[in-house]
RNA sequence: CGGGGUAUAGCGCAGCCUGGUAGCGCGCCUGCUUUGGGAGCAGGAUGUCGGGAGUUCGAAUCUCUCUACCCCGACCA
């Protein structure tokens, strides 16, 4: 591609609603449009990165026998209804109405669709197993929409949907799907790690994420230090402490204390450290009323955690400040488990304290020297918290460090959710009629994009990853409207050099050296071929990796099996 | 959803307090010079000052209202 003909346009301001470093880039770089909240336009450069992750993740779809079709994106009411979701799903699912007042939404996933298709497509196991996948836009109305394509509302997704008589076939495809998109991360230049995961709102039991380690993610990974177990925090297993709880050494007493709320106020308050103190929250319970949830000052509770207990609402809800009072006679900043008449759950580690502080249920007062069993009743325990950086590994070796990453694949297994609820049935090898399992395993190929530069930039701009690199060899002559030995050695190189395969960015704007050197930086085109009349009076071109320090000479019938050799090593 | 903030040229911003009819930098266009790290000089184009209403002789500026966007929060306990 000559610049000239190409769309670059570039800023060296960044944006100001632009947060993230990758947000910036692409605004920068001129990757992006914004069109409203959450709605972009993908640019021509822009475009050619997302179409690279597309056609390696078609690759390997195709590659794992998953079968490529697209359904619409807008999806009717109807089937939304059958599997119970219109009701369920939140105002994420954005719904409209026809002309002739039918009603759809615009599709945030596919399970309805597919299942649809399959109950009607699909009537002998000997069809079976199957795996369905489409690369597609989906629109999820977001609160709050933010780091551009990071959380957008519009986005394209790889979605698949597999189909199988039995749980010991959908474990097949399941392990062939982890395997699959450890290919495609791996492929894509990303360094990722698989974890546990919440199969969260869609449903199902066994599922990972795969995340690209960025600080700027936004989900919390807990590994452990021997490498064996990652998980989502939302899901990692905090486990109880080992040993018996301390004897209780201390008396108790109530201590004044005026204006102290936070566990911070009252640490500071009383010169203790926040895991000397518990803390009591109150939830709303399943049915009525409201639950004390009992965790020690120093941990955060897991609101996954919490919603799975019987005696806590789903979706988890804070108690207002009146169902407070009315259940501690106290503000929140006072309160404790002690004599209290609603259900109290207590975290392990919380319930392992002895000689501890907690709120007193009376505004201003905490008690101190409070013990289990002596001051309070036995605890009712559960695992309340998020794990913590030194925390032991749930499977019980090595301890559990807290990373940040972006997830940009996530594979469920899904059971007989939908298909049960969908009436999608086969007919067995004895001619009964059974549900099919299903599985399903998204990417966010948009999202790729971004995770790809949060996890590759330097302070000039992007470094792209070989294999999604808008353009493979930026090729910059220097001085070219002077010299027609630089002209013609250029425009020798770049017929070579496509000739040989090539993708070449040839900036032939006539703009001064400095400008194509920062515009080459700032869209990160991995590698830099300079054509100078001095270099080429030695027969020399200077070539520069984007990620590297030095210029290199090479010479100039050496520079296509160098470039091909530096493309192989990627 | 709650709180805060912003809206002025394609982008980044000033002007608003104290009302007098809009400016700076980048970018864009023309010309000349320059050409190995975001050039210089000269000339030029571009604004319903987010929308509506009000106050006033006069509103980017003051008041009300609507909209859009951004940020923070949704764990004081």
């Amino acid at each position: 591609m000559r610049l000239s003909q190409f769309p670059l346009s570039t800023l060296k301001e960044t944006p100001a609603d632009a947060e993230i470093i990758s947000h910036q880039l692409m605004m920068r770089a001129g990757m992006l449009r914004k069109q409203a909240a959450g709605l972009y336009s993908w640019l021509p450069l822009g475009l050619r990165v997302l179409r690279k992750v597309e056609a390696i993740v078609r690759e390997e779809m195709n590659r794992a026998g998953a079968l490529e079709l697209l359904m619409p994106a807008v999806q009717p009411a109807e089937l939304w209804m059958e599997s119970g979701r219109w009701e369920q799903y939140g105002p994420e699912l954005l719904r409209f109405n026809d002309r002739h007042q039918r009603s759809f939404c615009l599709g945030p996933t596919h399970e309805e669709i597919i299942t649809d298709i399959a109950r009607r497509e699909i009537r002998s196991y000997k069809q079976l197993p199957v795996n369905y996948y489409q690369i597609q836009t989906k629109f999820r109305d977001e609160i709050r929409p933010r780091f551009g394509i990071m959380r957008s509302r519009e986005f394209i997704m790889k979605d698949a949907y597999s189909f199988h008589t039995s749980q010991a076939s959908l474990d097949e495809t399941y392990q062939l799907m982890y395997d699959t998109y450890s290919r495609i991360f791996t492929r894509l230049g990303l360094e990722f790690r698989p974890v546990h995961a919440d199969s969260g709102a869609i449903g199902g039991n066994v599922s990972h994420e795969f995340h690209v380690l960025a600080d700027s993610g936004e989900d919390a990974i807990a590994f452990s230090s021997d490498g064996e177990y990652a998980a989502n925090v939302e899901r990692a297993e905090a486990l109880a402490p080992a040993g018996e709880r301390p004897a209780a050494a201390a008396a108790k007493s109530t201590v004044e204390t005026p204006g102290q709320h936070s566990i911070d106020d009252i640490c500071s308050f009383l010169e203790i450290t926040p895991d000397r103190c518990v803390k009591t929250l109150l939830v709303a319970g399943a049915e009525t009323g409201v639950v004390a949830l009992v965790l020690r000052g120093d941990h955060e509770l897991n609101t996954v955690k919490a919603e799975k207990l019987p005696a806590v609402a789903a979706p988890l809800q804070f108690a207002t400040d009146e169902q407070i009072r009315t259940a501690a006679g106290c503000s929140a900043g006072s309160l404790g488990p002690a004599g209290l008449s609603i259900p109290v759950i207590v975290d392990h580690a919380a319930a392992h304290l002895s000689d501890f502080v907690c709120g007193a249920n009376e505004d201003g007062k905490h008690f101190s020297g409070m013990n289990w069993e002596r001051d309070l009743p036995a605890p009712e325990c559960a695992d309340l918290r998020n794990v913590i950086n030194g925390d032991t590994s749930p499977e019980g070796k090595g301890t559990l460090s807290i990373a940040r990453g972006i997830e940009v694949g996530h594979i469920f297994q899904l059971g007989t959710k939908y298909s049960e609820a969908m009436s999608a049935t086969v007919l067995d090898e004895q001619g009964k009629e059974i549900t099919m399992t299903m599985g399903c395993y998204g990417i966010g190929i948009t999202r790729i994009v971004a995770a790809a530069i949060e996890q590759n930039n330097d302070d000039k701009g992007m470094i792209w990853p070989a294999a999604i690199a808008p353009f493979q060899v930026a090729l910059l002559p220097m001085n070219m409207k002077k010299s027609h030995r630089v002209q013609e050695a250029t425009d020798r190189l770049y017929e070579d050099l496509q000739a040989a395969g090539m993708e070449v960015l040839l900036d032939d704007r006539l703009v001064r050296p400095g400008v194509m050197f920062s515009d080459m930086e700032l869209i990160g085109i991995p590698h830099r071929v300079v054509v100078g009349e001095k270099n080429l009076d030695q027969g020399m071109l200077e070539y520069k990796a984007r990620n590297g320090n030095d210029n290199q000479d090479i010479p100039l019938i050496d520079i296509i099996p160098f470039l091909k050799a530096q493309l192989a090593a990627g």
